[in-house]
DNA sequence: CGGACAAGCTGA
DNA sequence: CAGCTTGTCCGG
């Protein structure tokens, strides 16, 4: 036998559940069109799937007998990006193929020609809010909320082509446009993957997955929001856009800029906190008042005298949000006259009543009247009331209509909109009247809805819903204990996070934020009232260490059929649980050693087993 | 993942 | 023992 005359391509199939390489002949005629990182598709096992070229060796892997290519698709990422995949593979414990499918187009690109002449930049501001750090390495920029991003990019973009990445596709698009309005050549993805592939970008940004996008002579990179816990990933692998930036930016020697209001300990562990003028900062945060509800009289129930006053206050021109993180009705319940706790006759859960003289059981489905097995009594005392009730309290307590949006109330058009959380000007599209607060008025219990009603309620839903050019004059958080409270270990971070989102939406300054609580002296509530977030930051640290919780240790969760005996077999990290839901906490003392004995044991086949590392809720 | 093939079960 | 189900293995 003869060595084969054509090259070799080693090929990563999109076989869900294979992570293994695979050679192939490349055609002597395709052969220009195939390199590091090319979509193709390959025959595997009498039929064809699809695939990416991550290696062209000289030899083949000894003893086997190569096919040809099938076809070759398009373009595929960059060479460093099939680079990065293996890397992410191995950092949050998952498969190639569902990085490279992240990485690439959604639909075939051509290979297109270089552009003439080498993109624009937008135009460098005057200034920008924070000094830009230089050199390569994680510098965390503090921005306030409500401060405008966009000088702060187009600074960040003058030195060569600079990868953008922003918590949603929605802010993608305003921002993408606000570049172009300064005279820049921005590739908006996924739409603009093809040209931003071929480098006629100075600018690219995008959701999420655009920490996988391509461009070309990468000099920066930028993430906005970087708290935001919509840029990781939510199924496992649970991968975060801010270390996938964070690598690929160390790998290029290029610096990456994780913009924040609120830099968590996670953020912090990375790099430099780098903060502006204290002045602008604090204009960027909104007027934050705590309400000390300790003395309140108990029958008051949500309401404090200051949230009634600033709801009835209200106007057109300047409206009110108010906040209650609990969907639904009323949540718990006890018989108005005996005091019996309203419980399900089956399995014996908490009821829930989704409508008046009805109790529904959330554990097991199952529904019944609301009659008190005790003592007959069809008067029950909401404990706990949720969104619907407090619409329907709130709405008879100030006497006019309140709105509801929560989380089920109709989204599409508000996610695919152009909602502009930092306007500066009006935008003629999607305000909350003409909006999906108007579809969501039908169904609110309230009457009159949101559509035209100058008070809001809804959950926290609504703090990414409504739109800042709306004429929100204030929010208020009804029960903030709840976030603080949450039993998260990032409950703190969170809540700073939530106040964050209701200064943006009343536009720092000029607007005002409410928190209900009975625990002012917590640090996100005096972080929130001195718009200082460091505040939120110092203390953390020691407890987190003296938890052993990130980011001083690595952790994965685990579970699935077979997560017993797969963690039992781990060396070298701590396993704890199962807890609850059957999960297991795996510790290791980074995520080397982490991931290293993650990488271990094989996977038994067949049985299922998810692998959460560095798990967004935890 | 999904096709191939082998071993196991059933009914006449 | 044909005909079918169930399970395990492997792919270039």
């Amino acid at each position: 036998m003869t060595a084969p005359a054509s090259r070799i391509a080693r090929v990563v199939t999109d076989v869900a559940g294979m992570d293994k390489d695979f050679d192939y002949l490349v055609p002597d005629a395709v052969a220009h069109a195939v390199s590091v990182g090319t979509e193709v598709r390959v025959p595997l096992h009498g039929r064809r799937v699809g695939g990416w070229v991550v290696d062209l060796p000289d030899a083949p892997a000894a003893g086997v007998n190569l096919r040809p290519l099938a076809k070759v698709r398009g373009h595929g990422p960059e060479p460093e990006i099939v680079a990065l995949a293996s890397w992410a593979a191995w950092r949050w414990a998952g498969k190639r193929s569902s990085f490279l499918k992240t990485a690439s187009p959604d639909h075939a690109h051509p290979v297109l020609a270089p552009p003439r002449r080498p993109p624009r930049p937008p135009v460098p501001p005057p200034r920008t809010p924070v000094e830009l750090p230089v050199g390569p390495g994680v510098h965390v920029l503090r921005l306030a909320p409500a401060a405008d991003p966009t000088p702060l990019v187009a600074a960040a973009a003058q030195g060569g082509p600079l990868l953008v990445v922003v918590p949603t596709a929605a802010r993608a698009a305003v921002l993408a446009g606000r570049l172009r309005r300064a005279g820049g050549d921005v590739a908006l993805l996924p739409g603009d993957w093809g040209r931003a592939r071929a480098g006629g970008a100075s600018v690219v940004i995008g959701a999420r997955s655009a920490a996988w996008g391509p461009c070309p002579g990468l000099r920066a990179a930028l993430v906005l929001d970087a708290h935001d816990e919509a840029l990781v990933a939510e199924g496992a692998p649970t991968w975060c856009a801010v270390t996938v930036l964070a690598e690929r930016a160390r790998r290029a020697g290029v610096p990456l800029l994780a913009v924040t209001p609120c830099p968590t300990p996670e953020l912090a562990a990375l790099g430099p906190v780098v903060t502006g003028d204290r002045g602008a900062e604090l204009a960027g945060w909104a007027t934050v008042e705590v309400v000390d509800r300790r003395d309140d009289d108990p029958r008051l129930g949500l309401w404090s005298e200051r949230l009634v006053h600033l709801v009835r206050s209200a106007t057109p021109d300047a409206r009110v949000a108010v906040v209650l993180n609990r969907s639904g009705r009323v949540r718990l319940l006890s018989c108005g006259s005996c005091g019996e706790l309203a419980r399900c006759e089956i399995c014996g859960g908490a009821t829930t009543s989704p409508e008046p003289g009805l109790l529904h059981c959330p554990r097991c489905g199952h529904d019944r009247p609301s009659v008190c097995p005790r003592c007959g009594s069809v008067r029950f005392k909401a404990l706990r009331i949720g969104v619907a009730r407090a619409a329907e309290e709130l709405a008879s307590l100030v006497g006019r209509p309140v709105g509801e949006i929560t989380a089920s109330s109709d989204s599409a058009t508000s996610e695919s909109g152009t909602t502009d959380p930092v306007a500066t000007g009006p935008v003629a599209t999607g305000p909350v009247a003409t909006g999906p607060a108007r579809r969501t008025a039908s169904m609110g219990a309230a009457g009159g809805g949101t559509g035209g009603a100058d008070v809001v309620i809804g959950t926290e839903a609504l703090l990414r819903r409504l739109d800042p050019t709306s004429g929100l004059a204030a929010v208020a958080f009804v029960d903030f204990d709840q976030e603080l409270l949450a039993p998260r270990v990032r409950a703190t971070d969170e809540a700073l996070a939530l106040v964050a989102l209701a200064a943006r939406l009343v536009r720092g300054r000029v607007g005002r934020v409410v928190l209900q609580t009975r625990l002012p002296e917590h640090p996100a509530v005096r972080a929130a009232a001195a718009a200082d977030p460091a505040l939120a930051l110092a203390g953390q640290d020691d407890l987190r260490r003296a938890l052993r919780l990130p980011p001083w240790v690595a952790v994965a969760q685990v579970h699935g059929d077979a997560a017993a005996d797969w963690v039992a077999a781990l060396e070298g990290v701590e396993v704890s649980g199962p807890d609850r839901s059957g999960r297991y906490l795996v510790r290791g003392s980074g995520p080397d050693a982490l991931c290293a004995a993650l990488a271990g044991p094989p996977r038994p086949p067949g049985v299922t087993l998810r692998v959460a590392v560095d798990p967004a809720r935890l």
